[in-house]
DNA sequence: CCTTAGTTTCAAAGATTTTTGAAAGAACTA
DNA sequence: TAGTTCTTTCAAAAATCTTTGAAACTAAGG
């Protein structure tokens, strides 16, 4: 799947040329960048820049490399690469004679962000429905008449209805990015984005 | 716009109804929710939850109602408040013969989405995406040929803008769905939610 | 101009989240 | 089985983020 042993940027211990401190450069730019949008999104910054090292550097790297290239400890990115590999972000992969584990970051941008869309989904919109709905039914079923003409309770229920209703939209939209057959959104969105 | 004086829940130090029981109740679980979704998604907790609260009141309330609503501080109160008015979710009020400010929820949910749209985009996303674009410089113009062929440098470019094309589209998308002639998106969204 | 009611600010305290590192656990080899 | 290598776990430490409360500030009324 990858090229062969790859006659990456410093392979056979020589000096490295200007273009690879470049790459490095680079590759320690994304990392910062998808680090501090990560937690600004509520994703813990050490998990995000683990992903994205893993992406950008494109092929798998073991436990050490991740540890000494972001400079964290083992039980730090041992976490990390468990918790995106609970996502799905995150492959673990391993060569021959070398009995460490290597992980692999999804590469298919798309994919990236359907799964992000997918676990966010379940774990986060999901239950907030679930709650909602039970907040609703505090209030009496829907055109309900509790005492009389509650009117205060009214308007609480038909704020509650907006929002559920509103979030359900997402919900469903969500779904429709997330699913196989996605490929609909992926292409409406994109003639959507040209009709601007 | 609101009814006359509203004779609200407790307008007249009644003792309070089993209606009037269970809206409290209701706007507490929606205080919440609102404000656990909002601690998962980056956002500070109590910041969501005196939203959450002016939101399902639906009017406005003085600093010293929400305090005591949320047991909260002077000063947390203060300051989210101010968050929530320079992100636009909310508003000032006056009565008349009374010194106090007031605070109102905007109350369309659509708009409440566009408004946090906006402001995360104009918050996060562009200035990720600025930074995306630096990182890519790092790396040289689009097929550059910095030493000959480099191709880990290739590559790496490739993902970077693969990573930023995709980014510059859902940047595009969040502009259609805030601008006032958005309710292109929020048609097409409906449509495609039906088409499910 | 002074008083008073109300609001904002911000350093310190408190709460929460994240990281560390060492010990326990697994998996392989000989 | 014992030894070796690598991985996971988790309690305590560190870092980060949030709240508090009292002082500074502001504006209205007299």
């Amino acid at each position: 799947m990858t090229t062969p042993p790859s006659t990456g940027k410093r392979s056979s211990r020589s000096r490295p040329t200007r273009a690879s401190k470049a790459l490095r450069e680079g590759q320690n730019r994304f990392v910062s960048i998808w680090g501090e949008m990560g937690s600004s999104w509520g994703i813990p910054r050490t998990m995000a820049e683990v992903h994205a090292l893993l992406y950008i550097v494109g092929e798998p790297l073991n436990t050490d490399q991740i540890m000494e290239r972001l400079a964290i400890s083992r039980g730090s990115a041992s976490m990390s690469l468990k918790s995106l590999h609970d996502w799905g972000l995150v492959g673990r992969a391993h060569k021959r004679g070398d009995r460490k584990e290597y992980f692999r970051a999804e590469q298919d941008v798309w994919q990236v962000f359907r799964i992000i869309t997918r676990e966010r989904k379940r774990r986060e919109i999901d239950p907030v429905l679930m709650a909602l709905h039970d907040c609703r039914d505090v209030t009496g079923p829907r055109a309900a008449d509790l005492e009389s003409c509650e009117t205060d309770v009214e308007s609480h229920n038909d704020r509650l209805d907006r929002m559920i209703e509103f979030i359900e939209l997402i919900d469903s939209l969500a779904d429709q990015f997330v699913s196989p057959a996605g490929k609909g959104l992926q292409l409406a969105v994109g003639l959507l984005g040209k009709a601007v």
